[in-house]
DNA sequence: ACTGGCGGGACTGCCCGTTAAT
DNA sequence: ATTAACGGGCAGTCCCGCCAGT
């Protein structure tokens, strides 16, 4: 029996996320502190900690969200959609997003728990999407479809570093250039 | 009248560089602390910092080493050869790299300083290379080479990054797609 | 609506500026390691820095406090009692006062801020205080009252030097010396 | 037999010794850095520890010297004369002289060697010298000597502190002052 | 539910004096 | 005699997360 009613609870959540976002585009992951987190989300420390156990895992609800988001969004509307959805995506927050991936590495229990994470259900619906792009001859034949599944996600990989530096994108150009 | 032969100091700089490059790739950039630095080196702290006034300057080194090898082999081999060597390069090491994206971004001087280094002189070798490789019909002409160049620009990033991720790249592929 | 109460707040302000007091007094200003502070404190690291920024910004505190008991002591009592009052104050706290002139000399930005610091009313109030007795007679005619300031401040801060050398000092005799 | 001549020890001593105080003059004795000796003295730290066998060596040297100068002032030419000398003496220098009283305070061993050392000959006849201008009525007979020389004392260390903050002294009112 | 005081660990960079090398 | 590489200690301070208190 709560206290308070399960929206309050969700509102709460909504505001801690969407304040984490802030600070984590703003400052990376490492730069991010709890101090600056408060400030951004208007919560304390102790609001905070006590919706999400600890920095790491407001990162990662933020991160499995974006991902469920990208990959339902090349299930519905396809690649040239993600990629231009990419470029416009707010390069800050995708830095801090490449930014964790030391963290990942360097603590292989996390990788897995990150990289395993997910609808399997969206990403099916993902794949089957490019399948399908790939019969349409929507892309080179001369090249397999695996290959080309991890060029795009190199492509969106490159999209996001290249956004979350600064150069400024011709999003035309790369669907171009992304396709046949 | 130095106490140790010029050759010494030498070898001590790579023994530095090499170390702190190991140290940077297991560890990341932030994650690498001086302690483990001095580990990986072999040298202690006083003997570090004797020869690289701070952690920053030492991985600027190396980035700067990177860079020209990069430019260098895109000015004399060509930009195939520069995307195989992106996909055979250390993983790690890229990843640090790109996890000062962060520190970079977030202090707008060091990002100049960053950027605006290199031998000026590669760098119009390699914009040449591609310009005449554009030239010759290499790349597709429905897109403007400046285009292309950012392109290119990403799909290095976006080999950078995947390689980091541990995704197994095809070379022969993406050298592929990256033509017609 | 803070957790704890103000007075508490107030109470441990007073534990950390005491407990700083005996530790700057007893090692002086560079002697007084954040360890020693927190052991003389009671407190650890975080608490301390929780209240006052920096360690220096905790001698600021204690120096203006100082600062204004000896000038409303001044304008007050007069320059009797002040100087009695300088011969009695702990020695050794004195001499941490000394030792931070090294630090405002070296770092002008500081030194500004330090000799501007005060209550601007208490300081006029002690200059009256002086100006009043000079033209009753209390000091030498043959000399400016400014001059007689000068002097009363090299008094001051010979007292408080030789004090800190453990110089046992007559304060009657002073007393007498510096009068007509 | 040394391999060099005595004379060139002896200049090289005299070449730390300026260099030395130079230094500690400028940026105090702590901010001394046996680095900023270096540049200030022109010789590394092999050839200056080969002389000295520490830093606080080479300091105690200096005010050994300035106290014996001093005392031989006071007992050739008096007091005034002596006061005039510290008001137009290396502020800087004056300061870092102070500096070190909290180490002396805080390793009595050091105290001890630093207040007995000096030749007690000129200790002898600077007192002599005082003790006869105030049986020649130079000083005020309402106080006794003993208490003159403190407050002497008191006066030379309130205008060294005066002097090393930086505050203009008018040396004739100060003497004016001193007097009758 | 929420605040923020607080503990204590860890970081980088600096500093002094030793010592191997010339 | 002189150099400078080098070791190792330690300083200040920041930071995360716990939990006492409201």
């Amino acid at each position: 029996m709560p206290k308070v009613s399960e929206q309050h609870l969700e509102a709460r959540r909504a505001q801690i996320l969407d304040g984490a976002r802030r600070a984590f585009a703003r400052w990376g992951y490492e730069g991010a502190t709890v101090s600056r987190l408060e400030e951004e989300i208007g919560l304390s420390r102790g609001a905070i900690f006590n919706y999400y156990p600890d920095k790491w895992s407001l990162f990662y609800e933020l991160a499995s969200i974006d991902q469920h988001e990208l990959l339902t969004l090349l299930a519905d509307e396809g690649l040239d959609a993600t990629i231009r959805h990419l470029t416009t995506e707010s390069p800050e927050w995708l830095a801090a997003y490449l930014e964790v991936t030391r963290i990942l590495r360097t603590t292989p229990h996390l990788m897995n728990e990150f990289t395993s994470r997910g609808d399997p259900d969206v990403q099916e619906r993902a794949k089957e999407r490019l399948r399908s792009a790939y019969a349409e001859g929507e892309f080179r034949r001369d090249v397999s479809l695996d290959d080309i599944v991890v060029f795009i996600n190199l492509i969106a990989n490159g999209v996001a570093l290249a956004t979350s530096l600064g150069l400024p994108l011709n999003a035309d150009a790369i669907v171009t250039l992304v396709h046949s």
